[in-house]
DNA sequence: GTGAGTATAAAACGAATGTTTTACTCCTGC
DNA sequence: GCAGGAGTAAAACATTCGTTTTATACTCAC
């Protein structure tokens, strides 16, 4: 009666795999230094001793919670760039390829909350780093920048490698702060955003820089 | 000879002053949460108790150093636009605005340390809140969105207000992710960055976002 | 000179932190 | 039946935190 044992979501999961959620989403909503040890484990429902036994640390714990995602969705970013130019062929043009990325960029914001702490995560961690220096750069942001500055020089031939990574630099910093926009508007703790404003941004966006990217590409004049 | 007592830069200041300066820099380097009143006042020479004795509380102290500085940043980012216009008359264009507010935002950064510790605090403010809600709003990003808006609507008649808001975004987007993208190339703790570099991406910026927002005030055809 | 007020310093306070120790309950293999 | 490991829980650990208290110089008006 006292203890309700399934009367919770993700209750009848292991209390390792209840930790790395509940981490997950404190992390993501307060950051690793006002996220303390007795909050994660009082989420999950188990001891506070369970952190050390389960991960051997606050630390080890954070950086977990980072390698179950970062995987997935580097392979979505980089996916579905080289998928649409595939498909689109000869026909692939500029526009494709930013509204293809600006698209993969925010699909996590909105239909589920997983990959919206996933993008919450790092743009803490961007900010004010726990991880291991490497982690974020070697296994998302690198590749991520890579994979877009590529697509780029595919479908705007008169790019040079510096310029495609300006680009690349104006898309992805117009999308990052999406995210800070879209949290101070709806609170850190919103379980997803309003697809139709997101929707906007992204048509805002892939105009806006596809006008950039050309205008870049093809010199002064076009 | 175990005291020098003038060795130092502002060491000749009020212990109040001193407070704020090296309270300016831990907060910037570190964080509100990561930066202790003992890590405050040790870098001030003074002692423990002076934080709560001049400013009452960390807290406080945190609000005063914002305080100090956002006033006048404001000023610049809203006067030199205006100016801008006044001298430009009726020359003034889309590149003129977006070079103008490009510049203003990244001097800080260049010349002299003092802007971009208050650059770097509201970055962190921004992802990270510990102030009341309204101070950074109020009396800064809000009058400089205002500008920013209003001055490409005056330029590029065909903007409506959405739109120029939109745009306002997508400026501020790449022009915040020079900040992050900068702290991480060349530390948190350097005391300016290349301005070589950062004239280059101001370039870029204006180029890329001049084309955007003709974009975006012409309709799909221009 | 003396007392009120200001500024600084040293020490102590209670609360909260991450981690460790210890004990208890299961479950499994034999 | 029982040794032994895995998982969990309660308590204690040492540290660090922001803040408060107490005491000590210094200044200036009277």
């Amino acid at each position: 009666m006292t203890e309700g044992p399934a009367h919770q979501s993700a209750e009848s999961d292991t209390t390792r795999e209840r930790l790395l959620e509940s981490a997950e989403r404190l992390f993501a909503e307060r950051g690793y230094d006002a996220t303390s040890v007795r909050e994660i484990t009082q989420a999950a429902h188990c001891n506070v001793a369970s952190v050390n036994y389960h991960f051997g640390g606050k630390d080890n714990l954070y950086l977990q919670v980072f390698q179950r995602r970062l995987d997935a969705l580097r392979r979505i970013r980089t996916g579905r760039l080289e998928q649409a130019l595939e498909e689109a062929g000869d026909d692939a043009d500029v526009e494709l390829v930013l509204s293809t990325f600006t698209a993969s960029f925010m699909e996590p914001l909105i239909d589920e909350s997983e990959g919206r702490l996933i993008m919450e995560l790092m743009a803490r961690e961007m900010l004010d780093p726990h991880l291991p220096r490497h982690v974020l750069f070697e296994t998302m942001i690198d590749p991520v920048r890579r994979s877009l500055a590529s697509a780029l020089r595919q479908v705007a031939p008169g790019l040079d490698q510096v310029s495609a990574e300006l680009c690349v630099h104006s898309i992805v910093g117009q999308l990052v702060h999406v995210i800070h926009h879209a949290r101070l508007r709806h609170g850190p703790d919103a379980p997803s955003w309003p697809a139709e404003e997101l929707e906007r941004m992204a048509r805002h966006i892939t105009r806006f820089s596809t006008a950039g990217v050309l205008a870049v590409a093809g010199g002064d004049g076009r």
